[in-house]
DNA sequence: GCAAGGATCTAA
DNA sequence: TAGATCCTTGCC
C-alpha cells in the first residue's frame, strides 16, 4: 500500500498478529514511523496517522506498568495476547491509548503518546494528536473501547517497509523504574509531545 | 506552578 | 471502607 507522507510516497504493509507477538520494546520502536489508521465504512471516514512517539511497558521488572502487581479487572486487556487496545483512565480525566504486545498472559503494551495526521476525511485541531491525553480525547477513545483489535477492518496498523530513524529517552511521567529507557520518537519529528519537566 | 477529577487498588 | 495513587492537561 502506498501513503503519501510529507510529500513522499512510502510503501507501507499491513501489520499481522506475528508483528504484536514480538518483544514489547521492538514493537515499541517499529511502531514509530508507521501509521495507525481508523477506517469506517459506514460513515464515509477514513483517517491515517503516523505514530511519532510511544511508550513500552515490559510485563517484568517494571513498575510503571499497570501489569506489575498482577491482573485485574482495569487491565485485563494488557494481559490478552497482543494485537488488541488497552485504553485506562488518568487522573480521572484523560484516557490513554496502549497497543498490547506479546502473547497471551504476558501483560505488556506500548502506549501511543503522539501522532501526525497524514490524511483525514475529518477535520482536526492542529495539535490533537500531541500527547496522550488529547490524542484519545481526539478520536474518542475510552475504556469502552479497550480490547478492541487491531487485525479488524476498522483499526489496523501499517508499518513501513525501510528502516525509519527514532531517538530513545527515558519515559515521561511517572515515578517508578524511571531510569529504564523505553521512550521512542521519531527522529527530528515536530509533532512529539513536550515534556516540560525534563531538564 | 498546580488543581481538576474519578476510577482503581491496597490495607485495615 | 477509607485513603493514596495515577503512563495528563490546561489552566493560573
Amino acid at each position: 500500500m502506498e501513503i503519501i507522507v510529507n510529500g513522499i510516497e512510502e510503501r507501507f504493509e499491513f501489520a499481522t498478529e506475528s508483528f504484536y507477538l514480538q518483544p514489547t520494546e521492538i514493537v515499541a520502536q517499529k511502531l514509530i514511523g508507521s501509521i495507525f489508521r481508523i477506517f469506517n465504512k459506514e460513515q464515509n471516514q477514513n483517517v491515517l496517522l503516523r505514530i511519532v512517539e510511544t511508550e513500552a511497558y515490559l510485563s517484568y521488572d517494571d513498575k510503571a506498568s499497570h501489569s506489575f502487581r498482577g491482573k485485574t479487572p482495569r487491565n485485563s486487556a494488557m494481559f490478552d495476547k497482543g494485537g488488541i487496545l488497552y485504553v485506562y483512565k488518568i487522573y480521572g480525566i484523560h484516557h490513554c491509548i496502549n497497543v498490547v504486545t506479546e502473547a497471551e498472559g504476558f501483560g505488556s503494551a506500548v502506549l501511543l503518546r503522539a501522532m501526525e495526521c497524514v490524511e483525514t476525511t475529518i477535520d482536526f485541531p492542529g495539535n490533537a494528536f500531541r500527547g496522550p491525553g488529547k490524542l484519545a480525547k481526539t478520536l474518542g477513545f475510552t475504556t469502552q473501547d479497550s480490547g478492541i483489535s487491531l487485525l479488524g477492518e476498522t483499526y489496523s496498523l501499517l508499518l513501513p517497509t525501510t528502516n525509519v530513524p527514532f531517538r530513545t529517552t527515558k519515559r515521561i511521567g511517572i515515578t517508578k523504574s524511571e531510569e529504564l529507557s523505553l521512550r521512542f520518537c521519531l527522529q527530528g519529528s515536530q509533532f512529539v509531545s513536550v515534556d516540560w519537566k525534563k531538564k
